[in-house]
DNA sequence: GGATGGTCGATTGTATACCATCCTGCAAGC
DNA sequence: GCTTGCAGGATGGTATACAATCGACCATCC
């Protein structure tokens, strides 16, 4: 066994508001994978409950068995597929309880964010700025009328929220929850318009501004209650299934 | 693509209190890697930041490199190992900073699983008598003043107020933190007496079993932020080094 | 001397072939 | 109708091979 090494990150806490290098990752065939099981199941390639049989998978991307496995296995670990020896791997069920489930500790963990970087000052104008600018990214696909784009960006303005809050295990926990929704929601025909939508952002953002955590938490709940409640499945799942054809 | 199953679970909601049958999971050759690996890092066969090498763990494991790679995935995935593409895999880094993330995290996912059995009623005689008895064991343990026993009753007694939240899904999250606070506390050196630490979960109980979802915030955050601040790393990381030869 | 560039062993990422085990569906038999 | 038994298919796993890459070492050159 060799000698462990240090591994010393001198820039430990840099500013959270500007990252700037981000090492570039080579792309393996399991990132690959996991995209592509992914972007299948969100755009209705597999619906809840498929069982997703490796071989096909290998052929249709490509790609061997190995780099397969190794991406249901991490697809299992975060919930997004589940699997039993021998019986093979399914893309997850969907349920209302299962997405209130997950959004519930969603919202949860995103208001423990926004806790703790109003407690450790980064609610000032870098930080709302990030925020501003993910709002500002949401508002162009609604106008765009971009469902796909949106629900990206939406992500993508909640996972900065989580960023702001500092703790980087809350960010992956996030990651693996927003992964869940993105599934489960997929192309989610919303239950109200999106500038409205456009509009609980902006609330959100002033709540945080305000340094005010209750209110916070008040609005993120709100926002993902309603987006849960807003969901009708069978009409979703439904249209999937003719998408595939 | 086959169709779908409905793989409808008839006993969806049966009383939380009292599991009974839980199918038995045949134990796969994965699953045994990924116990190894973490038996191993909380005995301190393996130090933080010590690069795990796929042929050696598989020579000594007597398996083949398939299902090592697909533990060390999943263990990627929950953070208890990082890995670079063609740099290998090392055991996560752990600092006092890295565990109080967790640990907050942790207890806020605790704090909102107990607020949810407490709205839902699920702190009754039965909710209680299940609490109780992983308190007794934790109590026998320290009696015997086994520290790696120690360990595993705190985390069960944790466990089983997650599963009192009713919710999977936060249940699957906090596992994967417990796995990292085991992996970092390993056999710590506790800094308080093991007796308290019981007094401290009876205190927990009560609290629970008023339904007064403040104070068990309040308890639990005590618990936990504490716990963080009795850990001296240097001196684990010592002895581990010590203890491996 | 220190930076630059190249070589080489070690390790990872991936492919392929193959096998034992187990599940599933279907048909025969009661 | 219900059970039993069987065949085909999928999964979990092994063994082996090979290309890509990293890291360390070494030579070179300014």
């Amino acid at each position: 066994m060799p000698r462990p090494t240090p591994t010393k990150t001198p820039d430990d806490l840099p500013d959270i508001a500007a990252p700037k290098w981000e090492a570039a990752r080579p792309q393996t065939m399991v990132d690959l994978a996991v995209a592509a099981i992914i972007s299948g199941a969100t755009r209705g390639v597999i619906l809840p409950g498929d069982r997703i049989v490796e071989a096909e998978l290998a052929k249709a991307l490509g790609m061997s068995r190995v780099p397969i496995r190794e991406a249901l296995r991490i697809l299992e670990s975060q919930g997004v597929v589940t699997s039993a020896p021998y019986k093979g791997i399914r893309l997850m069920e969907v349920s209302h309880e299962r997405l209130e489930q997950v959004l519930d500790v969603r919202a949860n963990l995103e208001i423990l964010a926004a806790r703790r970087a109003i407690e450790a000052g980064r609610n000032g104008p870098a930080e709302l700025a990030r925020l501003r600018a993910a709002r500002d990214e949401l508002a162009l696909v609604a106008a765009r009328k971009d469902v796909y784009a949106f629900a990206l960006a939406d992500a993508a303005f909640h996972r900065t929220l989580c960023e702001l809050g500092g703790n980087p295990v809350l960010s992956v926990l996030w990651e693996s929850l927003a992964r869940q929704v993105t599934v489960i929601g997929g192309l989610a025909t919303l239950g109200k318009p999106m500038a409205e939508i456009v509009a609980e952002h902006d609330r959100l953002i002033d709540a945080f501004a305000s340094g005010d955590v209750d209110m916070v938490a008040s609005e993120l709940h709100d926002h993902i209650v309603v987006f849960a409640h807003s969901i009708d499945f069978d009409a979703i799942i439904a249209e999937r299934r003719k998408l595939r054809t």
